[in-house]
RNA sequence: GCCGGAAUGAUGGAAUUGGCAGACGUGACGGACUCAAAAUCCGUUGGUAGCGAUACCGUGUGGGUUCAAGUCCCACUUCCGGCACCA
């Protein structure tokens, strides 16, 4: 008899084989076919690893090591994004510096991940925090800088209360930080700002170049938000003044009867002698302005709005002349912060001028706008509209657009939602903006000697009261000269955002410990780009988008030779607490990868992870589940009291043995790790059932569920008697002809519900199928006296119709 | 409101993409082993009726297409994600 399976031993001994033989270091042999795959790199929490990191790594893990077996040269690298608001939060409190904390963090992580068996190659293991490597995130900074990608700019930024910190758009969730859950505000600062808009429509158009999964590509273009349309100019009256708008609706210009600017509107102040009702505009702008964009937008029920009066423009359309409103409905941030009211077709014109008692004239016919606005654009027709009385909406558009043109007051015009990045915080534990301010140059990049920009030592990390960070504080590190002319200048005091270090990190990988370029041509040519990339839905707005933005800005100055950093991007679903309730720490339904790696080892843990349901999908934990999961480890275990006398793998078996090979091997590629997992459950019942198996046969069940559970299955091998490893084995191949069985069990359906099986020999032609199926005993009494209409045999089902 | 995803036994989930619904696991029940328990092994387990073979019903709801629908079409309901006054 066997001993017991103990996990801790077996998975102890592995870890310490793998990391002697070092087995999953890349090798730098660039003839070999090459894949590199990669899940995002951890944030080093104090938590340490909750149970997401190994459903995603062990996803990821499984193709690798299939990968390696199958002959590629696999880079599978992992790091720490390090930066960041909770060790910075932390430090605060304790004073302890954020560094020794990512350090301990680190240590816990990387100690956890070994702990699961993950065939990472370590030597390649990256920290963003490091300066050896934000030496190079500066360095690209600077570049984008130099390519006129990074300016400075005056703008309300999203202000969370409670960090004290600039946020971006993506960073803002309902209206709170998405770090803290503290209140928004809009505060006007001087902010860093990355032209990402700049690569809006190719960040759309690549997407078709690549295989990321659907979710994540709608996902992408929707937060994009390209949308066609056009800019019309709209006279001012009495003055020389054009009041531009963008609409996607310019067939309906007709049917504009009045015009709203955002409060923030430049005009407004520049008209201010023309508006007869300054006071109660001024008190409407002030109001506006204390409400943050959250606000503004919540409450989408009640409009409000002032005239100004005093101020008309004209319709070009009609040449009459229309008011002008403002309202915080209207954005200064999109478009042109104004808009042409056609409240006929636009819902929110409809509300707001049925809050005003504003005309409403219905220009393209379909609907009713006594009661609602008819935003219809396909089966309404042009109707008081002048030379576009009849036409389609998509033929008036195209006409209204060329005589727009013509006259001179307007143009095609693509708009998109997506904002540019705001790139500063004032935060300490970030990298350093490498750019000093010299009263006489201005803004000055860092020379690329004088990189990395490390951070400076300092005692309190609490930002300061006016909101800017730490670092304004430490003043002999602020006070510098500027490069260009050796006069005085300052140090920018704003850190870069937790994303920059993330954007480019993959690039890292391909070449981590190169001093003198963030990574070699050569390497970044053999690697890139990534093969596989898994991660979380969360990042695809955040740091999936940005990354594609620096990569893209990389290969258009020649440093990267891909223009999509990732080939394939695909995501896991979120496992869910017990209760099927989002895990977190107030529900009290956390678990702790720790606690069922300590009870039933890394391998039931990975087996369950991957076993749970459908990868893409969200599922809840269940404890008792993955206890099954050590169960069916336990009966591949006790396998080794079977073997059986015999050798080779036996007739009987066959099929079986090749289905399973062709399953999980399919079931790899597609994600299907649990359907894979229930088919080796599978043959393992029917080993159970037969009594017995031998040595070839386990051994290929051992190979196939090696990258799922490698530890148990590498003891086993080697309890076997085979010498080589299985990580250095070749992934088995199934044989076709092994698949076909001798006899079928066909389902024989009577007018579609089905009456009988019968057996019949394999590979008849349609036409013997039918006449044995008709003359099979089970089938008689179902067709005797009846008249067979028509037979469908198809697959393994045939289908008799009768009357 | 818009864009995605989903709804299948007590339960997590399968179903070769239109072809025998419920694979595999969990739980439950029964049996074997044991002085006993645990562990293990072997069964049973969608519902209703029947001793039974069997019959009928059954994939959120209502219609439809088809020899055949969990799968396709139309109209809904509920839940989960994302976006949201984007002109």
């Amino acid at each position: 008899m066997s001993q017991r399976y103990d996990h801790d031993a077996v998975e102890a001994k592995w870890q310490k084989k793998w990391e002697e033989a070092r087995c999953f270091e890349a090798s730098e042999d660039h003839s070999k076919p090459k894949f590199y795959g990669l899940i995002e790199f951890p944030y080093p929490s104090g938590q340490g690893l909750h149970v997401g990191h190994p459903l995603s790594n062990t996803a990821i893990d499984i193709i690798c090591r299939k990968r390696r077996m199958e002959g590629y040269n696999v880079l599978f690298p992992m790091g720490y994004d390090a930066f960041g608001l909770p060790t910075e939060n932390y430090a605060i409190k304790t004073g302890i510096h954020p560094a020794k904390v990512t350090e301990q963090n680190i240590a816990r992580f990387r100690s956890q991940l070994k702990r699961l068996g993950f065939s990472f190659d370590w030597s390649r293991e990256v920290n963003t925090t490091d300066p050896g490597y934000y030496k190079w995130t500066q360095w690209i900074f600077l570049k984008l800088f130099e390519h006129g990608l990074a300016y400075k700019a005056e703008i309300p930024i999203n202000f969370c209360t409670s960090c004290k910190v600039g946020l971006a758009n993506e960073e803002v969730v309902d209206g709170h930080c998405e770090r803290c859950g503290g209140e928004v505000v809009q505060k006007v600062r001087s902010q860093w700002m990355l032209r990402i808009t700049a690569y809006a429509q190719r960040l759309i158009d690549d997407l078709d170049a690549v295989d990321f999964i659907e979710r994540v590509k709608t996902q992408q273009r929707n937060w994009i938000g390209r949308s066609e349309g056009a800019e019309v100019d709209f006279a001012l009256a009495g003055t020389e003044d054009k009041l531009r708008v963008f609409t996607t609706r310019c067939d309906t210009l007709f049917g504009a009867t009045y015009m709203v600017m955002s409060p923030e509107h430049p005009y407004i102040e520049k008209y201010r002698d023309r508006i007869e009702n300054w006071a109660e505009v001024q008190a409407y702008r002030e109001a506006a302005a204390r409400k943050s964009d959250f606000e503004r937008s919540e409450l989408t029920k009640e409009k409000t709005g002032v005239p100004l009066k005093g101020l008309n423009a004209v319709n070009p359309a009609t040449g009459r002349e229309i008011p002008v409103w403002i309202s915080d409905y209207v954005l200064m941030t999109y478009g042109t912060g104004a808009i042409m009211a056609v409240p006929a077709h636009d819902t929110r014109d409809y509300a707001f001028a049925k809050a005003f008692n504003l005309p409403i004239i219905e220009v393209v016919a379909g609907g009713d706008v006594e009661k609602e606005a008819f935003t219809d654009c396909e089966t309404g027709r042009m109707v008081n509209s002048g030379f576009l009385n009849g036409l389609e909406v998509e033929q008036a558009k195209e006409k209204m657009i060329a005589w727009l043109e013509e006259q001179g007051i307007g143009a095609r015009k693509v708009n998109y939602k997506l904002r540019d990045w705001v790139f500063s915080r004032q935060r300490y534990w970030g990298e350093p903006i490498p750019l000093v301010h010299c009263e006489k140059c201005g803004w000055v990049p860092l020379p690329e000697s004088e990189l990395p920009l490390v951070l400076p030592e300092i005692d309190d990390y609490t930002p300061s009261d006016d909101g800017s960070s730490a670092l304004s504080r430490a003043k002999e590190w602020i006070h510098t000269t500027c490069p260009k002319c050796g006069g005085p200048a300052e140090r920018e005091t704003d850190t870069m955002p937790n994303w920059a270090g993330s954007s480019w990190y993959f690039l890292r990988y391909c070449d981590p410990h190169n001093d003198k370029e963030f990574a070699s041509r050569e390497a970044l040519d053999y690697w890139m780009p990534v093969d596989w990339y898994n991660g979380g839905m969360e990042h695809t707005t955040l740091h999936v988008l940005y990354s594609r933005f620096w990569h893209k800005f990389l290969y258009d100055i020649g440093l990267v030779p891909t223009p999509e950093p990732y080939q394939k991007r695909t995501s896991h679903g979120m496992i869910l607490g017990e209760n099927g309730e989002k895990m977190s720490k107030s529900r009290g339904n956390v678990i702790n990868p720790d606690d069922i790696v300590a009870e039933m080892g890394a391998d039931s843990f990975r087996l369950y992870e991957m076993f749970m349901g459908a990868f893409d999908q969200p599922k809840p934990w269940s404890t008792t589940s993955a206890r099954g999961c050590r169960r069916f480890l336990d009966r591949v275990w006790r396998l080794q009291d079977m073997l059986s006398a015999e050798s080779g793998v036996r007739d009987d078996l066959k099929a079986s043995l090749h289905g399973m090979i062709k399953k999980v091997s399919e079931d790899y590629e597609a994600m299907k790790y649990n359907t894979a997992i229930a088919a080796m459950m599978s043959f393992v019942n029917d080993v159970y059932a037969k009594g017995d198996i031998t040595k070839e046969e386990f051994h290929a069940l051992l190979t196939l569920l090696n990258p799922v559970a490698p530890h148990i299955t590498e003891e086993l091998n080697e309890l076997l008697g085979y010498e080589t490893p299985l990580y250095a084995s070749t992934w088995p191949k199934w044989d076709e002809a092994a698949l076909v069985a001798s006899t079928v069990e066909l389902g024989v359906q009577v007018n579609g519900k089905v009456r009988a099986r019968v057996t019949v020999p394999a590979g008849l032609s349609k036409e013997e199928t039918e006449t044995q199926v008709l003359a099979a005993p089970e089938v008689q009494p179902w067709i005797e006296g009846k008249t067979v209409r028509k037979v469908i045999a198809v697959k393994n089902i045939v289908n008799i119709v009768v009357a």
